[in-house]
DNA sequence: TGCATTTGACCCTT
DNA sequence: AAGGGTCAAATGCA
């Protein structure tokens, strides 16, 4: 990630320069209303009532500026990267049984292997999740006596959604899965997303942004992630790590809470938004994430649940 | 009929 | 060259 985005793309160099610095420009707004917002806080603890819609404006503008600023960085990769996934078979004209063969070759054009921005690995007792998964393979890996399959998600074309996983039935104890998670869920659920995250696809991961829990108490209710599998736990790692290797959000464990009484809400508290932020000269720091997230290691430990971290 | 799964082949990475 | 990941035609199912 990084700045890379500017680079791979082939998107004409002022257009470019010009989402960047409109995305800059949301950021940066970003973080002031979230420095107002601090300031609004303090104040309503020194005694006054606070009010509450101004902090709820602020915390609107904030999640906004956020949204647009990573939608327009995600359409920046995306139109980067446009056209590897989704190729259209060429009509050379041929028809019946020979077509397969002879347009093969033609037919796979330069096949990206999805690079492995976020991976992380949860083993359950069902391999399943609450997102729609589309399985696309099935192989048999070396020196393992189970096949693996393959799935993407379901949005993968009509939302672009690049989030994939591998489910492999674990060898020592056949009754549980091992599944990897492949990427982020960048896909919304029209019947279960807020507004606000509607505006853009791209825009369902500001959800996971770490900001202070207590802003986030009210939204919470009603917000579902849909950007997350329903593990009791799941690490993330940063986005491109073969980039980054020790990059700011390459964040060694934290909890991802999630809402049980809900079921299916989930609050990762850490994304990797510190890519984002601190490729644009953004102080995360300012923005008060740390502290106010605990990670509960035993409670992690305790849930039978294992999850392992990848990069 | 439309969508999901299966499966064999192709292609990329190591 | 081997192994793993992905594609897409064939097939199954509701």
């Amino acid at each position: 990630m990084g700045t890379d985005w500017v680079e791979e793309g082939s998107p004409s160099s002022s257009s470019v320069v010009k989402t960047k610095r409109l995305m800059e420009g949301l950021l940066l707004q970003g973080k002031n209303s979230a420095i107002q917002l601090q300031l609004l806080l303090k104040n309503s603890q020194d005694g006054s009532d606070g009010s509450g819609s101004s902090s709820e404006e602020l915390l609107g503008k904030i999640l906004g500026s956020f949204a647009q600023g990573l939608s327009l960085l995600g359409s920046c990769s995306e139109s980067a990267s446009a056209g590897h996934d989704r190729r259209v078979s060429p009509s050379s004209g041929e028809s019946g049984e020979s077509k397969r063969r002879l347009n093969l070759k033609d037919r796979r054009g330069p096949h990206k292997r999805s690079k492995a921005s976020q991976t992380w690995v949860k083993v359950s007792s069902t391999g399943e999740d609450n997102h729609a998964w589309r399985k696309y393979g099935q192989k048999m890996i070396l020196n393992s006596k189970y096949p693996r399959s393959y799935f993407r998600c379901t949005h993968k074309y009509d939302q672009g959604c690049k989030a994939a996983k591998q489910v492999q039935r674990m060898e020592d104890d056949p009754q549980m899965f091992q599944v990897t998670y492949i990427g982020v869920h960048t896909c919304w659920d029209i019947m279960k997303t807020p507004r606000m995250l509607i505006a853009d696809p791209d825009t369902c991961v500001d959800e996971c942004f770490p900001i202070k829990q207590e802003l986030r108490e009210d939204a919470k209710s009603d917000l579902t992630n849909d950007n997350v599998p329903s593990a009791d736990f799941f690490l993330i790692t940063g986005l491109g790590s073969s980039d980054q290797p020790n990059g700011p959000a390459s964040v060694s464990s934290e909890r991802m809470g999630f809402d049980d009484a809900n079921g299916d809400h989930a609050v990762p508290t850490m994304y990797p938004f510190g890519d984002v932020a601190n490729s644009h000269g953004l102080e995360i720091d300012s923005l008060s994430f740390d502290g106010d997230f605990s990670f509960d290691e035993s409670e992690f430990l305790a849930s039978d649940e294992v999850i392992e971290l990848r990069n």
